[in-house]
DNA sequence: TTTTACTTGCAAATGATTTGCAATAAGGAA
DNA sequence: TTCCTTATTGCAAATCATTTGCAAGTAAAA
């Protein structure tokens, strides 16, 4: 019978991930993962060998936002991102301007586009208000 | 008198990486400006070390595209790339259908974007038909 | 069950980037 | 011009994220 999870064998430790992957909104590191996973649950590099195996059978989506790995459970929708230079929160968005421009810019540069991560980076609510103008002294 | 460049000293080092830059259209690893430069120009420390201290103040812009960092010089031009998955030859596009969004997402989302880096993932004109049809037997 | 191939943990390797420190060089001051 | 102070550089070692080799452990097919 089909014991598997696309393909693959199911393991403690994958399963263990996937279910962590289904409760997340948002894109997540590697290292965040595995430090939120339940302690001793699985070693870091199985982390990282089992993202890299649900991403090469398209379970989770993956994208480089600053200068790391962010991983999220593939869906349907199309989201992109807001990050805050000051304290990395994210949130994400659905509006994707891109959509309608991406057949003419397939067609001027023949280039078949496959994907198109965004983020827009800047300062969140709480952060915005530090940057602009120094608080007043006490 | 004001010898310098944007306040800093004017070492050789300096010179020539800047000169270096100014003659790049696309934008660089600290990796490709390194080996990219006269043979013992600098060390690989100083040409990061520099490429730093040009971002703090302005003269150049930093990007990340996939897990690496790049640099370009600061320009008044806002660009996007499409990036090979296969060859990974960037090219760049003018368009940008983000600008007009902009105000809006800010406004919905009480987020103040200072800037937004797009890269369009896929296939160019070159590793296309690599990618969508293998090549025929010899 | 038993077998076999796939997975895991652990430790060590790798690649990119950063850092400490002593030697060197820029540019303002004398 | 020359000197002095301080910033900058080269070199080597450290760090951080990620990957890998290998022996031991474990799914799942027979």
């Amino acid at each position: 019978m089909d014991n598997r999870l696309h393909g693959l064998r199911i393991t403690n430790q994958r399963a263990v991930l996937y279910d962590y992957l289904t409760h997340q909104s948002l894109p997540k590191t590697p290292e965040e993962i595995f430090e939120e996973l339940p302690t001793g649950s699985m070693d870091l590099s199985t982390v990282y060998r089992t993202l890299d195996t649900f991403f090469k059978v398209h379970v989770i989506q993956k994208s480089y936002i600053q200068n790391k790995v962010y991983y999220h459970l593939t869906t349907d929708e199309h989201k992109h991102y807001l990050v805050c230079i000051d304290c990395h929160e994210m949130s994400e968005i659905d509006v994707c301007p891109f959509h309608e421009f991406e057949s003419k810019i397939q067609k001027d540069n023949d280039f078949l586009v496959t994907y198109h991560p965004v983020e827009l980076y800047g300062y969140c609510k709480k952060c915005k208000s530090n940057h602009q103008e120094s608080p007043s002294t006490p």
